[in-house]
DNA sequence: GCTACTTTCGTAAGCCCTTACATAAAACCT
DNA sequence: AGGTTTTATGTAAGGGCTTACGAAAGTAGC
């Protein structure tokens, strides 16, 4: 395996650091041996950790040491087999393990100072020789990793580049059924679809664009994956509404590229101010509002059943 | 889990990178999830390999990834399970397992190419924020165990360490039981006592001391572990004999140290050469020999059966 | 004082690699 | 050609961790 990992590029750090470990771990039962120390490698946690301090629950250390609880019970017993640890139960509380070190445990902890100062010594010397100190870059990235996760960054990432992939454009007849399709697909999921949505729907045109108002329809990859209409009221008021992404395309930042530009056109237009109506169960599109400006008011009369929020941006 | 790794010092380091790895590889699972590819992260080595060059077999496959060919095969078999691969004997050897990718593991090849961008952006991104390269260290490290194991540096350090607690010491009478019985140990192990032996163990003052030769004893934690005698033969020649090092007491240089301090007394006592006598059979005590110094002679006499090869070093 | 939730821990099973062993084909060696 | 060694691969089992699940003890709300 010359250079495969200078080939694969990071995608296959995991599969790495697997290879080292397990390569590290062969090695530290070696040196066990090597000083007729019958001990196993996955048992230093544990010990380490009773002999800082006996007497510690399964959970205390398994918290302590990042195990779970589970790998931490097998241990134990396994330590325990081999006679380095007693189980009792100490305190009032009977569901709790606590666990000492035995006479040959106390031993055992003293004989295997001497082992660990050399590892930790011959370590020490081995990292003088690297230029990239690994022991520092674990840390870091252990950090990294509890601060975002690796999911995330690429989650944001592929969110970026997708959605500079998202073209937003007019309303065209050949949208018609688009329009229609995306709209009727979240309504009828989790409503059903009214009166008012069959006259918007059916008739854009006539409904939403002779009166002044427009429609805006997000493509990627040629489709069209998401709409959203900019409505004109007979009372001069202007509304976002009609907004639908395509379950498929979710996470492309599509509805947040909509709504800006639904802002951007009405205020064009002169609008002063845009509302919207909508349902509280619709956690992510109730966020998308707030994140585009939209503050919640209270007392417009509303053509639909659905609408339990109302919500208003002035521009 | 807050501190552990910093008190542990460097021995946990495989357990360590475990962790990492696991974590790592936990997301990277997620992440196959986000891109909508029914994938799992072990699969990846054995398919970036095909995906750059189909048709190759499990084992050449393994030692590209540095697997063994029993993982190799069962990841080739889930990714066949999978409709990612197809496996066929293609050449004359029938031994041979040729693996293919499959029409849905091509397209899938593709589909994954925009995932692992993103990845490696986002790696190469996440990288950028920290101070320590874990790649570059990583690779070190690979590199440097390779060179020389853990196992060796450890026991190297091990030896420079208890070697510098060993003292070699003159001869006392009280050290006459550990001369005669660590000498005996292995001439019986190996051979049979003869009567020189008894000779010069049972009675050293009169056969070795008072000749003009000399005894010293290796001492380790206040025990005899080792011993050596310097011989004046009546022809005025000298003679290194005797030496014995209890097997407990390896690897802490005690045979180098106890015939450095024979030859540097031969000097001061003005001879001019040094011989002994050994057995071919005793591998690590010739190898000494020579790193003493020695070189093979032929055609002295020797009172020993068990001689069959003859050093000298001159001083 | 009863019921429902929470905590602690263990067993079973799974995942991902390994080693040990088995089998067949090929290669090598008189 | 016949026997031995090497090579290619697979199966079974094990090692070290995990999650899923369950039992028992403790806690809390009425």
């Amino acid at each position: 395996m010359p250079d495969f990992y200078s080939r694969t590029g990071k995608m296959a750090l995991g599969s790495r650091l697997r290879r080292l470990s397990d390569r590290i771990t062969d090695e530290a039962a070696a040196i066990y041996q090597l000083y007729g120390n019958d001990f196993q490698p996955r048992w230093f946690p544990v010990f380490y950790v009773l002999s800082e301090q006996d007497g510690r629950t399964i959970t205390e250390i398994a918290s302590e040491i990042g195990h779970s609880h589970v790998s931490v019970s097998q241990i134990v017993k396994d330590l325990a087999r081999n006679g380095y640890l007693e189980e009792r139960a100490v305190s009032g509380d009977r569901r709790k393990n606590h666990v000492f070190l035995s006479e040959l445990g106390r031993a055992t902890a003293v004989r295997l100072q001497e082992q660990f100062r050399d590892v930790n010594d011959a370590l020490e010397a081995a990292m003088a020789e690297t230029s990239y100190n690994l022991w520092g870059a674990i840390a870091e990235w252990e950090h990294l990793l509890e601060r975002k996760p690796l999911l995330r960054r690429v989650q944001e990432l592929k969110k970026a580049r997708e959605s500079a992939e998202v073209q937003v454009v007019d309303y065209q007849p050949e949208y018609a059924a688009a329009f229609r399709a995306l709209n009727e697909e979240w309504i009828s999921k989790y409503f059903r679809m009214e009166a008012a949505d069959y006259a918007a729907l059916d008739h854009p045109d006539e409904k939403i664009l002779q009166p002044g108002g427009h429609i805006f329809v997000a493509l990627y990859g040629g489709e069209a994956v998401g709409v959203c209409a900019l409505l004109k009221h007979t009372d001069g008021t202007w509304e976002l509404a009609k907004m639908a992404v395509s379950p498929k395309a979710q996470g492309k930042n599509i509805g947040w590229l909509l709504g800006r530009r639904v802002i951007e056109k009405a205020r064009e237009l002169g609008a002063t101010a845009l509302f919207l109506e909508s349902n509280t169960m619709l956690k992510p599109a109730v966020n998308l509002y707030y994140k585009l400006g939209f503050r919640k008011i209270t007392g417009r009369p509303s053509p639909y059943e659905r609408s339990n929020i109302q919500m208003e941006l002035e521009l």
